[in-house]
DNA sequence: TAAATATAGTTTACTAGGAAACTATATTTA
DNA sequence: TAAATATAGTTTCCTAGTAAACTATATTTA
């Protein structure tokens, strides 16, 4: 007589924290190479495309809250890769930008990204891929988490 | 001319972390009413189907380190869930087993993480919640995570 | 058997992240 | 205009997790 206690495994939630938290770890481990962290390569990432980017704005874009972005911000400042300036309209918020170096950096970091990510899901085929790209916008939409609309 | 820096949206890391990580906190939030988190939840799980674990066989069916899983199990045994003896047969490893306590406690968080995982991806069909359930599977397996062989 | 090595768990130091309280500045409203 | 409220960031405290060093016990090997 079966359990009525339903497993880990026949959950979504499970499988994917289980999938992530590898690919996470995975990436991590190469860009450490450059001196940064996953977290700091979406911050980069972002205010690439974003001049005079506001830290709210950044959070939202990436689902994270003010808390988190500060301390990454922080970070990324002392490792000369941010510069933030008070802003002269709104003394409360602040202007952020990519210094030469976070510029020159991105690229790099992109190319990584990509190959971490072609190894861990080169077992899918390509419309198996796309399919995964669909599902999870699919969620992320209904479920109202904000993305960065780059493109 | 468009950028050769690839996007942050362009990689399925990227989208696995950004819905995991909210699915992860919407469970947190509903498990919280029992007293435990999610990495607990999982633990626990795991302990209702393995009488006299191991706290290294918990942790490489679970896919986390074993610093991870001491700190979790010390958790559970302050919060009266999990009760730990050491071997008779080898005094260096422990044999872990779940209280009354937390025995009655698992088949409720059962049930929250059915309606969380409900909640989270009822926006699928039931053939795309399938299709995402294969394609997380696989990549798991071809990646080597281990994963509990509970079921 | 003594020395080397392997294994089980713990601890420490770190990154990732949320929640909530806090400071400072802006904006609304009475 | 004064008071209330809203907003931008920071800080503190918590959980989640890894890596690496550490302790203690077992096992191998010379």
């Amino acid at each position: 007589m079966p359990s009525d206690v339903s497993t880990l495994e026949s959950h979504l939630g499970y499988w994917l924290r289980l999938v992530s938290n590898q690919v996470s770890l995975s990436f991590g481990k190469r860009v450490q190479e450059e001196g940064v962290t996953v977290a700091e390569w979406v911050i980069l990432r972002y205010l690439f495309d974003h001049n005079d980017a506001q830290a709210t704005d950044c959070a939202k874009s990436l689902g994270l809250t003010k808390g988190a972005i500060s301390k990454l911000i922080a970070r990324l400042e002392e490792k000369n890769l941010v510069i933030r300036k008070r802003s002269k309209v709104d003394a409360r918020s602040e202007v952020l930008n990519l210094t030469k170096q976070g510029q020159n950096l991105v690229p790099r970091l992109a190319s990584i990204a990509d190959k971490n990510d072609y190894e861990f899901f080169k077992c899918l085929s390509k419309s198996e891929a796309q399919t995964l790209f669909y599902l999870m916008k699919k969620i992320a939409e209904f479920n109202q988490i904000k993305s960065a609309p780059t493109n």
